[in-house]
Order: C-alpha cells, then structure tokens, then sequence
DNA sequence: CCTCGTATGTTTACATTGTAAACATTAGGG
DNA sequence: CCCTAATGTTTACAATGTAAACATACGAGG
C-alpha cells in the first residue's frame, strides 16, 4: 500500500497528484514556523520535488496561501455549522459557537493568522466565499447588530490572545472552559444573549 | 537651521544621528507596506545610507521591529494612562480606555501589528517591560479577572476586525462611537463594569 | 501499436534580501 | 598633532521568488 488514490504512476518524473501534497506541506509549514516565513522552495523540497514544481500548481506564493487561507475558513465554517446544529436553547447555540471559534483558532494558530492577517486584494477574492460562510455562521440574524459584533470581537479578541501566548492557560485548564467563564462573566444572568433588541422574526 | 538637534556635522559620510532616522523611516515602512516586508536595505535606502549602515546600531532586521514594537508599547500606555486619568467614574474611565485602545490599534494598524504578532523570544525580552506596562494599563486591579480578560478581549478583537477591514466602518461613523456602541450593547444598565462578579470568594 | 501534443517537472538564470567580513573615514581625546 | 574607536562603505555569499527554456511522460487519434 505504497501508492495513496490517484499517486504516481509510474517513476519519479510525474508525481501526478502533487497540488495536495503541496497544500499540505504547507500547512505544515505555516503551523510550525508561521505563514511569513514560508518559503515555496522549502515546501517544494518537503513535496520532494524541484524548485520550480509549484508553480505549476499556483500561481505563485501569495495564491498558495490564499489557497491554504479558503481551506482553514471552509473547516471553520463546518466547525461554526456543526456547533450550531448542536445546541437545543440560543444561549448554548451561542456559547457552542464561540468555543468551536476559539478552539479552531487555538488548534491551527499558524493558519488562523494567515487566514485573519492581511492579504493582497487579488487573492482575498479568492477566498472571499468561504470567509463569508464563516463570518455569517457567527451572528445569527435574529440579534442586535452591536450584540453580533460585541461577540464575535470577543471571540476574535480571546482567539488572537490565546493564541499570541498573551493569555497562558493555567495547568488543568481547558479553552472551552476559559471561553464559558469569559461568557459566563459578561453575561452572569441569561437574557441578554438571546433577547437584545427586540426585533423578533 | 537645517541641522536637526545633534545631526550631521560636516560631510555626507557620518550621518552622526542615523538610529533614530532609521526607526522613523522602519515605523513609515512598517505603517505603509506591513511589518512582514520590511526590508532591512530599504529602510537604509530611505535613510539615504548604504545597505550595511543599520547594522551598525541595531543587531539584525528582528531587534529593529523589536525596537519599533517597544516604541509602540510606550505609546500605547501613555494612551491608556492618559485616558484613565481623563475619566470620572470608573464606567466613562473604562470606556476611555477602550476607546483609547482601539484607537492607537486602528491610528497604527501596522504598527499594532507588529506589537500583536509573534516576535522570536529573545527580541520579546527586549519589550516586554514595555508591553507588561500597557497591558496593566487594560485591567484595573479592583475587578474580577475573567471580567478583565473579556474586555481586554473585547477590545483587542474589536481592534484586529477593524484594522483588517473586517469591519467597515460606515460613512460618518467613527471608531470611538462604535466602541461605545459596542460596550453599551454589552452593558445595557450599568453596573456589570464595576461592580461585576462578587468575587470576594 | 505508434506518434505527437500537452500537462507536468526540471534546470538555468537573475534580481532582491539578510548578514558576515574587510576596508575607509572621521571625530575627539591623549 | 596623532592615534583609536565609532560609524559608514564595499565586497561577498547563501537563500529566496520568479521568469524562461528545456525534458519527459500520459493519453488521444491515427
């Protein structure tokens, strides 16, 4: 079982299903050193291949990464989904979502911060679609507007802390955890998650 | 009068006060292109210099940001003290602060940036006086510690959305206005700021 | 079955960058 | 007035992104 799907043929020359490889290798790349200091070579010699292979993939190193950025924000919207289809009541519908957020960020930092850090207009078009799944998974459209935008800057802001090394987690302290206390603190009764403005569907 | 404090003294070869030309034009560089394409021989060409010149005041291309992320770090926490000291009841002096924070973030995106992301732990040590003080600044001592984290949270996200161009800000809205709004969707009485959870347990 | 076009990989080439080492100049104290 | 250290420069080298030219093998059509 040396040849996984639809690898190689027959010798070295056509690798034949490298553009995974590649996307792979760099993900791997970005989660251990950070999406600045990936290099195309470097990921091209992980792929075992010649410099110049990718580029017959992507474009060039800005595409790879806009590629890797609309993967990280397809498997963050089907985190936001799934956490969604989970909860019974909003408020845990809600508390759900927010540790899924914050648990993809601190799983893949290194992607999470090539997927929020900036990106030139040309390939943020690329991964506009995905970004949009993800960001409207995080405000149901039943809320006040402030309201969506106060806990997803929540959410992002204890992402961003967590993952920075700013907020260490004590010994035998969870994320989740960490992120139901936060909610549990600005919101102490219930009511405010769900009510907000009053305008009901 | 063209001769700036202790500048040049006589020929074009000793500059006589290069460092600070070279963190000005780093910070002009940094705001203007990202601090993950600072070039080192740019900053000299900018400084009117020759490509080896910088490396006779900062050790490498990392201590030069590490220097530019202390500078922000001060600035940062003289707007926090400042607008702790402008506030009256801890409600206005908490919203200031916010306010002043998102506000040095989104005047400095790159900056900001650059003070946010990860830096290589020996250029952390250089900061990191500077980075503890404005950060004591963000969490007064008289509240409850998952109360701090989530505004510093709060504001942090806010932050990041904002200068990543997450969130637009509409025509004629302006940045203390949201975070205003943003707080007062959080904290529709009062109260919750200060007095928060009793934990005098 | 053979051939040829095209997709895919390779080699070569060049500009830009970070950084080390050797050299040049000048300021300022003996 | 001269020597030394501070400051700038030139030279040198390795790594990178990317363009261009070259090579090979897969698959369609005869």
């Amino acid at each position: 079982m040396g040849e996984t799907g639809a690898a190689r043929q027959s010798d070295g020359y056509h690798h034949g299903d490298l553009k995974p490889v590649l996307i792979a290798a760099a993900r791997r790349l970005v989660e251990a050193d950070g999406h600045d200091r990936l290099s195309l070579r470097e990921v091209a010699r992980q792929a075992g291949v010649s410099a110049m292979a990718p580029y017959r993939h992507v474009q060039n190193r800005e595409a790879l990464l806009a590629e890797l950025a609309a993967q990280g924000f397809r498997e963050l919207g089907a985190a936001l989904k799934a956490a969604a289809d989970q909860g019974v009541d909003p408020r845990s519908r809600s508390l759900a979502q927010a540790q899924a957020y914050v648990g993809f960020a601190c799983a893949n930092p290194g992607l999470f911060r090539l997927m929020v850090g900036p990106l030139d207009p040309a390939q943020k078009q690329l991964i506009a679609a995905d970004a949009e799944a993800a960001h409207a998974m995080g405000a149901t459209p039943d809320i006040d507007p402030d309201l969506a935008r106060a806990r997803w800057a929540l959410v992002h802001g204890l992402s961003m802390l967590i993952i920075d090394g700013r907020l260490a987690i004590a010994p035998g302290d969870t994320v989740p955890a960490i992120v139901a206390r936060t909610a549990a603190a600005l919101w102490p009764e219930s009511g405010v998650c769900e009510g907000g403005a009053g305008q009901s569907a």
